[in-house]
DNA sequence: TATGAATGAGAGTTCATTCAT
DNA sequence: CATGAATGAACTCTCATTCAT
């Protein structure tokens, strides 16, 4: 008994990821209005009546999907920003980085959250969540550039204002780069993408 | 005695103008998926039967739109590129700063844009014509950095990927800008994101 | 003033009929249901909108046609029952003469009036008055029959049921023909028609 | 547990079957462009949504029964055909015979292959169809018809025309007899429907 | 846990009909 | 008399969701 509980509860896991993994890329690829829910079943290989063993609706599945792309977005934010060492501009530096690397590893997370933000049809709870990551986001390096400024390593002007702007270009670029086939942009490296702002 | 040709004509073109102006508040908000064709037409004060007397269906009424936007900032991108004094660097910050307040005054059209830039379910045609029209931009762009570097006034290094950096620095701003609810970015000015191209 | 009203009048009469015989040729290929009263307007040569200043509605046209059509049959039936030279026989086989010549004359008659008969979406109305033709109809064939049984040219039987054996014939074969693309079917001539009625 | 696959391709099948049966009579009565979807459904006994299960569309239905009729005629004549015994008369007869049998026990199969024919709304394909059972029909009625003359039991004459001919009437008969509340024709037999080929 | 048959709300679309000009 | 812009009832069809097995 013990042992069946334990390898259905395995089984459950499995599958939740299955799903998540398979909803991440239509949902990606279509938005949440266009995706259908048998085409993400079948994506993840399972029959459509499943998915509503695992997600209470379409809606549900997308929440629970943005969701965990941003706590992982938030722990990598956190996580960067704990290794502490070096000048801030080389902390900005690293975390810039560290956003060019995580948007070439997980383009898929990125138009996720671009179709959460650009569609009024997104349940309003997901856009809450996102507007905070996208806040803390924003304090993040807000902090950093203060003290960059303070160190003489950053552009002088509203530290909010400057923060903004390199979001805005990152995310940009992470359009950019996962629409690739467009433009040829190649991913630059966080000295160019800086460059505006040193001092 | 039947209307006069004219008058008709005047209503027709009155009436397409009225449907498109409708339709582009309604996809910016919400994508060409979740626009109901109701809510476009309820927009235009007309009733949903009219909008298909002028446009064949929901599609081709997005393609219509899509391809007045992107005549529209070609249009513009000539004009401005038309404009030849001052050097290549005072040129590059017209250019820039035509667009920033391009998106600044139609932020609608910049979501349409995205809207059927980002989903799969958008019509091939159409995002043809808006690979087209990335790729114009980018030219433009490029031209005018490559004459900028003779110049000495633009840091060195491969034009086109400078351009695409720069294009989508401006994309990104255009969204964080259209989504200004969350960050409160001010519309950056020209010399901002171009000083990371300075030489 | 006289002048216009009997102007206004020519101008009535022949529209009708243009009208009538434009909805002949799109009822007659695509019955009451899936003909557009566009497609008939158009085929007419007017506007959609004139169609309504002349009857009141798609059935209503549809009616006026099948009722125009029946009186022309009713009509062609007396006149040749009128003409009463010949023997029993020969009566007989002008009649069907006249038949075999005017579904080849006015095949698009036959197809109206098939569509009439055969959908169940044609108002009662209309259909009550087929089955008075078709009624006429048969009484008329069995009359001749009887009296050609008298005078010992006809084969015994039933008249009635010969009658309608010899009806359902000749429709059938006015279907065949009008569809002649099928099968050559050239038209038969009465004396084949008739040769399974010979005594 | 999944449902047994047999289980489901035993309800798909029984479910399938039953969906043609209502769409048959609905068809039958009005015609592919007058009957609705949800008549035909509810004639079934299933919601709309189900027909949609396992029909793409309204026209695939129509084009499914027809081909499904159409198969069953060519499978009965094929059938007639190879009961080789008796004179070619007694076969003529006895492929009469089946004809007005057939006609007598599945009126509405007649219906649509009638509406099929007649109406330009049909789809090319599904008229198409038609026109081959038509002419396997006339092949082998034709070839009856030579060995019949070969045999002085049939009339001279050319077979072909002589074979449409008799198709025709049958024809005839078959809409006479469905639409019987017009006329009251009793089911003729085969002699008389053959008397005017008889040598 | 897993399947897919079954349902029906809701959206897109058509087209008869009205009516201002 | 004539036109065609405008309306909305009625249909077709899609797809999220439920539920028996």
């Amino acid at each position: 008994m013990p042992r069946r509980q334990a390898e259905n509860e395995r089984i459950r896991d499995e599958q939740r990821q299955n799903i998540l993994r398979a909803a991440e890329k239509v949902f990606a690829r279509k938005g949440l209005a266009a995706a259908k829910m048998t085409e993400i079943a079948a994506a993840a290989g399972v029959s459509y009546g499943l998915a509503y063993h695992y997600f209470e609706s379409k809606e549900e599945l997308f929440a629970a999907l943005v969701e965990h792309e941003i706590r992982g977005t938030m722990r990598g934010i956190q996580e960067a920003l704990e290794e502490r060492h070096g000048t801030p501009w080389e902390r900005l530096t690293r975390m810039v980085a560290w956003m060019l690397q995580g948007m070439q590893e997980q383009p898929e997370a990125v138009l996720v959250t671009l179709h959460a933000l650009t569609s009024e049809a997104t349940p309003p709870e997901i856009r809450q969540r996102f507007y905070e990551l996208a806040h803390l986001n924003n304090e993040v390096i807000t902090q950093l550039i203060i003290e960059g400024q303070k160190a003489g390593e950053v552009v002088q002007g509203d530290p909010e204002q400057l923060a903004a702007f390199l979001g805005s270009s990152i995310q940009g670029i992470a359009i950019s780069m996962t629409y690739g086939g467009v433009l040829s942009l190649k991913i630059p490296d966080a000295a160019l993408v800086l460059r505006g702002l040193k001092a």
